[in-house]
DNA sequence: GCCGTTTTCGGCCCGACTGTTTTCAGTCG
C-alpha cells in the first residue's frame, strides 16, 4: 500500500508550496489530497489500475498524474523540484503555535532559520524582534509555542482524554450558572486521539464560569481567562479551552467547534451555493437569522437530517445526508455484552466472578472470558487442563449468578504455522473462540490468519491488524484478503477497545462492512476498571458507520448463543 | 490544483483575535 507514502508526500508538498508563497488554494488542494488519500480504505494502486483515481473526491487530473508517476517510477518529479533547496525539517516548524508560513519565510530569508534549534536561538538572542512586523509579544508567543510543542509533540489517546473531560464536565455542572455544557472538537467526534480539549457552555455570568474552570484542581497553568474564553494546561500537559456562548447560538457554536474542519468547509460550501451562510452564530439568509439554537437547525436549513458527530469527517456523510442514505449508527445501549476479557487465570487482575459482577453493573447481558492460550507464556497462558477447569468454574458461576451470563472462551494464539494453540476438541467445548496473532508479525500473517478463519471453531479474529496507535504499525497483512475471507467463512473481526489498539480502526470498519464481514467488540480488559472502555469500541464502530446488524454484540444472549452454535457456513 | 443545476473560467468557508500597525496582515480554530 502506497497510500501512506503518497499522503505524506502531498502533505509535505502543501507545506513547501505554502512556504514558497504559492496560491493558497493550490496549497489547500494538496492538503486535501493528502487527507483523502490518507483516509482511503482501499489500496490506491488498485484504484489506479481500475482507472479510478479521478473518481476520488479532491483528486483531479494534475494530482492523478503525479500519483501515476509515483506508482510507476517510484518518484515524483514535481515534488522533488519543489523540495529542492528546502531544508529538511523546516516544514515541521509550522506546527508550532504562532508560526505560520509568512513568519517562517521571514525567519528563513532574513535570519537563516532552518531548524528547531535555530528557531529557539533567534527567539532568545533578540535577533527576531528587529524584523519588520515582529515585536516583543510575537516573539513571546512563539517562545510559548516552542515550549508547548516540545512538551506535547503528539495527541493524547481518546481513552485517556475521555475520562478527563467527563470529570471536568461533572465538576463544572455543579456550578449553578451553567445551563448547558458539552464537549466539542475531536473528542466529541471520538477520534482515536485528541489534540486539545474543547468544552462549550451557556450560562449566566461568563467570567465566573471561566474562573471556576481555571481554578479546577487538574489545572497546572492558566493561559487565558476572559469573559467568554478560558484556556488552561492540565496535568499531563494537555490544553483545554472552555467557551461560554449565548444560548441562542449554542447549537451553531457546538456544530462549529465540533468540526471537523473538512466537514464544516464542505457544509458551508453547500450553504453558500444555496444563498445561505453558516457561522458559529447561526445560519443566515442575507441578514435574516434562520436558526442556531439547536445543532439540528444548521442541518435542517440545508434540508439535511442531523449528522452524528462521529461521522463528521467529510468521508461521504454529507452526500449521504443529501441522498437520505445515512446509516442508522449502532447505539451504545444496543451493545449487550463484551466479547473479550482476561481474568487472573492468565494475565488479568480480577477473578471471573468480579468481572461478571462488574459487567452486570455496566448493564451487560453477557461477558466472554478469553484468557491466553498455553504457548503465550509472557501473558500467563493457561494449559489445556487449566482451561477445562476454567470452563467448569464458569458453569458453576452461571448457576449461581443472576442477570449476567458468562461465556467460556479463549484468546487462542495463531502459531507460526497457522495452527491453533489448543486442539479442536477443546476449542469445541467453548462458547466462543477468539484467535489472535501475538508473535511472528512479519511471518505470513495473512496466510496464518486465513487458516485460522477456516477452522470451524474460530468465531472471532482479535485485533486483526496488530497496530498500536502510539508505537507500532501492525502486521504485514493483506487486509483486503482477510476481510474477504472473514466474510466468506463467517468469522467476525474484532474491534479491540483497548485504548492504544482500537483495532480495527474506523476506516477499516467501514471497509469490513462494505465487504460483508461481521464485527465483534471486545475490551481486552485485564482489570474490571477497564470494562467501561466498551464505549471506545462503540465509538470506533460508529465512526466506521456500523449499524446494529453488523455487530455480534448487538445480538441478545439467546440470539448470540444460537449464532455461535450454528455451523459457520450457516451463519450468513 | 479542484470543480461545476448560476461557471470549462473564476471562483475556492467564516469570523475573531492579536500584534503590529495608522488601516491591516497573519494566525487560528
Amino acid at each position: 500500500m502506497k497510500n501512506r507514502e503518497l499522503a505524506e508526500i502531498f502533505g509535505k508538498m502543501a507545506g513547501i508550496l505554502e512556504f514558497k508563497g504559492e496560491n493558497p488554494f493550490k496549497v489547500n488542494a494538496y492538503r486535501k489530497a493528502s487527507r483523502v488519500i490518507g483516509e482511503l480504505g482501499d489500496d490506491i494502486e488498485a484504484i489506479y489500475n481500475q482507472n479510478g483515481l479521478m473518481n476520488i473526491p479532491g483528486i483531479g487530473s494534475g494530482i492523478a498524474k503525479k500519483i501515476e508517476e509515483y506508482l510507476t517510477t517510484g518518484r515524483m518529479s514535481k515534488y522533488e523540484q519543489a523540495a529542492q533547496g528546502v531544508p529538511e525539517g523546516l516544514m515541521e516548524l509550522m506546527a508550532i503555535q504562532s508560526m505560520g508560513s509568512k513568519t517562517l519565510t521571514l525567519l528563513y530569508d532574513r535570519l537563516g532559520v532552518e531548524s528547531f534549534d535555530d528557531l529557539k536561538r533567534v527567539t532568545e538572542d533578540g535577533s527576531m524582534e528587529i524584523l519588520p512586523g515582529l515585536g516583543a509579544k510575537k516573539v513571546e508567543n512563539i517562545k510559548r509555542g516552542i515550549k508547548l510543542y516540545a512538551a506535547s509533540r503528539g495527541r493524547i489517546p481518546l481513552g485517556i482524554a475521555l475520562p478527563i473531560v467527563e470529570g471536568i464536565i461533572a465538576q463544572l455542572k455543579q456550578t449553578k450558572q451553567i445551563f448547558q455544557i458539552s464537549a466539542a472538537g475531536s473528542l466529541r467526534r471520538m477520534r482515536e486521539n485528541i489534540g486539545d480539549i474543547d468544552i462549550l457552555t451557556t450560562g449566566g455570568e461568563g467570567g465566573e464560569i471561566i474562573q471556576k474552570f481555571t481554578q479546577l484542581p487538574q489545572v497546572t497553568q492558566v493561559l487565558a481567562a476572559g469573559d467568554t474564553k478560558g484556556s488552561v494546561i492540565l496535568e499531563g500537559k494537555t490544553q483545554a479551552d472552555l467557551r461560554v456562548v449565548s444560548p441562542d447560538c449554542f447549537g451553531s457554536a457546538l456544530q462549529y467547534f465540533t468540526g471537523s474542519k473538512a466537514h464544516n468547509i464542505h457544509l458551508r460550501e453547500i450553504a453558500k451555493n444555496r444563498g445561505l451562510k453558516i457561522s458559529e452564530y447561526g445560519v443566515f439568509r442575507d441578514e435574516k437569522r434562520l436558526g442556531g439554537e439547536r445543532e439540528e437547525d444548521i442541518y435542517s436549513v440545508l434540508g439535511l437530517s442531523w449528522i452524528s458527530p462521529e461521522m463528521r469527517e467529510d468521508r461521504g456523510e454529507i452526500e449521504a445526508a443529501i441522498a437520505s442514505t445515512l446509516p442508522e449508527l449502532v447505539k451504545p445501549e444496543e451493545i449487550r455484552g463484551d466479547l473479550h476479557v482476561h481474568s487472573q487465570h492468565s494475565d488479568g487482575a480480577a477473578t471471573i466472578e468480579q468481572i461478571a459482577l462488574k459487567a452486570r453493573e455496566l448493564g451487560h447481558e453477557y461477558i466472554a472470558i478469553c484468557d491466553h492460550s498455553q504457548s503465550a507464556r509472557y501473558a500467563g497462558g493457561i494449559s489445556e487442563d487449566e482451561l477445562l477447569e476454567e470452563i467448569r468454574e464458569i458453569e458453576g458461576l452461571n448457576q449461581r449468578l443472576d442477570g449476567i451470563r458468562i461465556l467460556s472462551g479463549t484468546e487462542v494464539d495463531i502459531r507460526a504455522d497457522g495452527s491453533l494453540d489448543y486442539p479442536d476438541e477443546l476449542l469445541n467445548k467453548l462458547d466462543i473462540v477468539v484467535a489472535a496473532v501475538h508473535s511472528g508479525f512479519k511471518k505470513n500473517v495473512t496466510v496464518r490468519m486465513i487458516k485460522a478463519m477456516e477452522n470451524p471453531n474460530v468465531d472471532v479474529i482479535a485485533h486483526p491488524t496488530g497496530r498500536l496507535i502510539s508505537s507500532r504499525e501492525g502486521y504485514e497483512l493483506d487486509v483486503d484478503r482477510i476481510m474477504a475471507r472473514a466474510a466468506e467463512t463467517h468469522t467476525a473481526l474484532e474491534i479491540n477497545s483497548y485504548y492504544d489498539r482500537l483495532d480495527l480502526s474506523d476506516i477499516n470498519c467501514m471497509k469490513a462492512k462494505e465487504m460483508g464481514a461481521k464485527l465483534s467488540i471486545g475490551t481486552d480488559a485485564h482489570h474490571v476498571d477497564q470494562l467501561w472502555a466498551i464505549r471506545l469500541g462503540v465509538a470506533v464502530a460508529r465512526r466506521g458507520w456500523l449499524e446494529k446488524q453488523n455487530l455480534l454484540n448487538a445480538l441478545s444472549l439467546q440470539q448470540l448463543l444460537e449464532f455461535l452454535q450454528r455451523p459457520k457456513p450457516k451463519r450468513g
